[in-house]
DNA sequence: CTTGACAGTGAACAAACATTCATAGAACAT
DNA sequence: ATGTTCTATGAATGTTTGTTCACTGTCAAG
């Protein structure tokens, strides 16, 4: 996809601010005036470029109608720590505590708007989380596949605040699952990584239990 | 404040799962479509109605523009369990870790838009989380004495998905204070029970440590 | 019986608003 | 040199949309 220009960044970053402080989208003249411009069409011209870039989407003919497209998640599998054999990571793996394994959850695309859960995140039945508070799970199931995490692995999970694009490990309907989570405006979305289940399921309450921070990969 | 009629309050909650769901407001239209009014009137009559009772905040001659005001909270001074003497409420109080003072917080009435976090919550200094997760936190300052939680009370936390209005232990800049949470549509605020502190002042991030079940007063 | 609040119809108006057309300079690749 | 893309001006158009006015029926209080 292609990128915004910085005019067309700073625009929509307006539009995302006028949407968080009033509620409601403003309005193209509400869009000149921010940033001068002598003709409402310079304002329609960039709104019809952040559409074609794909990060905006209009509703033709209503006022104050738009909708933010889910920003794009790098992809992270190029990141990934895979382990490779004894060394530093074998210590570093067994330095935590395993906690067992994820039920792996179904590989839908789950929403959760208006998320408010931030809580004591439950750990699986029978363990008990201990300093530094890191731990690890095993995977189940092909959710993450395209994310590099396959059935069988194991990822180290830390506690810490996720930001988008992260693969987090979150709680949902009482079970562990394994996935990336994506900011959108003032919601949260969880995505599997797994372009079979392209599904969309609603989730009342969301509660997540730490960051996938490296994979050590099954041999 | 007057309460919406059963219509109005169906309007209203129309109006939130639109937004809900679309990310912007519908137009009068749009709900006399949905409601089969054969006239234009009768949805603003309506919208007269909602503002006037201060459930929903119109913006005159803008398009698709509304507020949603903060919900009401209901007292819940009533449903404090007030510890009175020796009994089962001190086995319980005792049966739970103590692990430290409330630096109570500042009075104040703090939003946080786009809330995410969601995490381990960390712990005061040198505690540590046991099971069952409970625990007690003496509270200093009066930011919740209109909820009768006052200075030197001891309120018992208990981790949990917080529901609005609930009153919860909140970290907000590295300190825990004890608040009352309002959903108000996307959005999360912590209120102070403090009528002489009616500001607003907005934080990035939040992370619940738990709520509060019920308070031991102080005798 | 009357008064007033409430809920609704029907028509019409005027402002708000997105959209289109014509035009043009600057940057840039061909 | 020349066409293309991007960004912008300026004016005009037509729809969307909030708002108002006149009128009707219902229901409960005085």
């Amino acid at each position: 996809m292609e990128a915004p220009t910085t005019k067309q960044q700073a625009i929509l970053d307006y539009m995302k601010g006028h949407v968080s402080e009033h509620s409601y989208w403003p309005s193209i003249r509400d869009i000149q005036a921010k940033f001068r411009f002598a003709s409402t069409n310079a304002v329609f011209g960039h709104l019809q470029a952040l559409e074609r870039k794909g990060v905006l989407q209009r509703i033709p003919g209503a006022a104050r109608a738009y909708k933010i497209a889910p920003e794009v998640v790098p992809d992270l599998s190029a990141t990934v720590i895979t382990y490779e054999g004894p060394g530093e990571n074998v210590i570093e793996l067994d330095a935590v505590p395993f906690l067992g394994a994820i039920p792996a959850g179904f590989p839908d695309y789950t929403e959760s708007s208006g998320v408010v859960a931030s809580m004591q995140a439950p750990l699986p039945a029978g363990a008990r989380r201990r300093p530094p508070e890191s731990f690890a799970l095993r995977v189940r199931g092909d959710s993450m596949i395209e994310a590099d995490i396959n059935d069988g692995d194991t990822v180290i999970i830390e506690p810490g605040t996720p930001k988008h694009g992260d693969i987090v490990a979150a709680l949902i309907d009482g079970e562990t699952t394994l996935k990336r989570l994506i900011k959108q405006g003032s919601k949260v979305y969880l995505k599997a990584e797994n372009s079979n289940y392209p599904n969309l399921t609603p989730v009342s309450s969301l509660v997540i239990q730490g960051i996938a921070k490296q994979v050590v990969k099954a041999i």
